[in-house]
DNA sequence: TCACTGACAAGGG
DNA sequence: ACCCTTGCCAGTG
């Protein structure tokens, strides 16, 4: 899978991630061989505008929030997961490694 | 064109 | 187990 438009496909895979699951920049950059995760983030920023994408699905590795400054206000990020059902504390995913999805376990 | 920046990640100290 | 450095690559000035 690789196409020319990185973002399209970032936006896809974010779609993907199932609602009270997390995933990180890592794993979508792996699963689609853009070599490097900050891609993602940068994919994702503009994705905020289009707020049919669930970007708050998407951590870092520690699990942390590290994009909720980009959410209007900050917090929203945070009260979407909650709402959701997925604890955050302090910025960070509380059970990171049970709620982590990776798209290769996507399978139809 | 060069240099710096950024919603990241892995490895070494 | 934590902190810092290095690698990454598209955008921006």
């Amino acid at each position: 899978m690789k196409n020319g438009y990185y973002i399209e496909e970032v936006y896809a895979i974010t779609q993907l991630i199932p609602k009270g699951r997390v995933s990180t920049y890592g794993a979508i950059a792996d699963f689609l061989s853009l070599g490097s995760a900050r891609m993602v983030g940068w994919a994702l920023r503009q994705s905020v505008a289009a707020d049919n994408i669930p970007a708050h699905r998407v951590v870092n590795h520690k699990g942390e929030l590290s994009g909720r400054n980009f959410f209007s206000p900050p917090t929203l990020m945070q009260k979407r997961l909650e709402a959701e059902g997925v604890r955050v504390s302090n910025n960070r995913v509380v059970d990171f490694e049970r709620c982590f999805w990776s798209p290769t376990e996507y399978k139809l």
